[in-house]
DNA sequence: ATAGTTTTTTATCATTTGTTAAATGAATTA
DNA sequence: TAATTCATTTAACAAATGATAAAAAACTAT
């Protein structure tokens, strides 16, 4: 829990009181890996904070697996399209390792952001951030090849790729397994 | 301006002292077409609110330019590498047609935000949007080829196509304008 | 209208990535 | 350990996209 607050204040400072009833909506929970993470209603509308372990957001397009984004310990995360529309999203988020993580409500959140400043300034920075990090993830998809991408991977999450496999890696750079294969062979 | 405060009650409601004083800080200006939108300085920290024409949002990646998305009348855009990050943004914003659009302060927005939740809840909001839109660029560079996504472009923004130019479009859809032209032969 | 410039098309060939299938290797369980 | 399943590699061919160059079309300014 100190974790996941230190996490916070660093984004932008919670006041004490913002602090104090964001806690009393922090809920522990667990998942096995491979396991989606599903707290209560099968769509649940919640934020995400992992403690220990890995997960990916990810979506389905045509029989194959498409991941989003990889969310390691100590990061904050939110399925948006379906905390935000009425319509089903299209993500699952599921554990790639065993994973230890703190659920609470994205309308008690919200709730919660209407009567303490500090909060909604969190909430609006961490959501400029995740901005920032798409947009990236854009141009870097724009403008480089899948040989390119993998070695930017390797660069910049080389703690994930040991953690990962091969299949969930392609799926994150937009290819398919046997082109990631060959990819690290021509090394 | 009328147009800005029905944009911006339309994501969140405004108070009326905030409504007002973020108005004292618009300005109103305009660029020719291809001209980058430089109000000020030349890496100045703004928000752009489109009032009329069209603009892109681009950057360089080894000769090639590559756009990250078009914005339209009555949309509201903002360099957030540039405002938010101490190094200079790889980003330019330019006009592909002639446009008039209210500029106004990062920073003094930001300020006005401090003291003014209805500002921050607004500001929130818009980032969620604009990180909404982002992740569904994503997944559309990674489930489909770029015939599929220029269909699917064709299909969105009809009124844009016939407004943007064929290499303003592959810049966007990240493939060579010659490429895009051959997809557009063989329908 | 004309000359000059820019944009788009067409064509050819090279490279990258996809598809399929089979072989190998690694992990899991009976 | 053997048997089974799952993940990765390899190979051969197909399809998509890139690169380059040249022709055609569209636009601009005089």
């Amino acid at each position: 829990m100190i974790d996941f607050f230190e996490f916070c204040n660093k984004i932008s400072p919670l006041d004490n009181i913002a602090s104090v009833e964001l806690s009393s909506i922090l809920k522990l929970n667990s998942v096995k890996k491979n396991e989606p993470i599903v707290t209560r209603s099968p769509h649940a509308r919640e934020f995400y904070f992992i403690k220990k372990g890995i997960v990916k957001l990810c979506f389905n397009g045509d029989g194959t697996e498409f991941t989003m984004r990889f969310f390691e310990a100590h990061t904050l995360l939110c399925d948006i399209e379906s905390c935000t529309k009425n319509e089903h999203s299209k993500y699952r988020i599921v554990a790639i390792e065993d994973t230890e993580f703190f659920s609470f409500s994205f309308f008690e959140f919200e709730k919660l952001c209407l009567t303490h400043h500090s909060l909604e300034t969190f909430y609006r920075r961490f959501m400029t951030m995740a901005n920032l990090n798409m947009m990236e993830r854009i141009s870097e998809i724009l403008e480089e090849n899948a040989t390119k991408r993998y070695n930017n991977f390797i660069k910049k999450k080389p703690h994930l790729l040991q953690r990962i496999s091969l299949g969930e890696l392609s799926n994150y750079l937009g290819i398919t397994q046997v082109s990631l294969s060959r990819i690290r062979a021509l090394k």
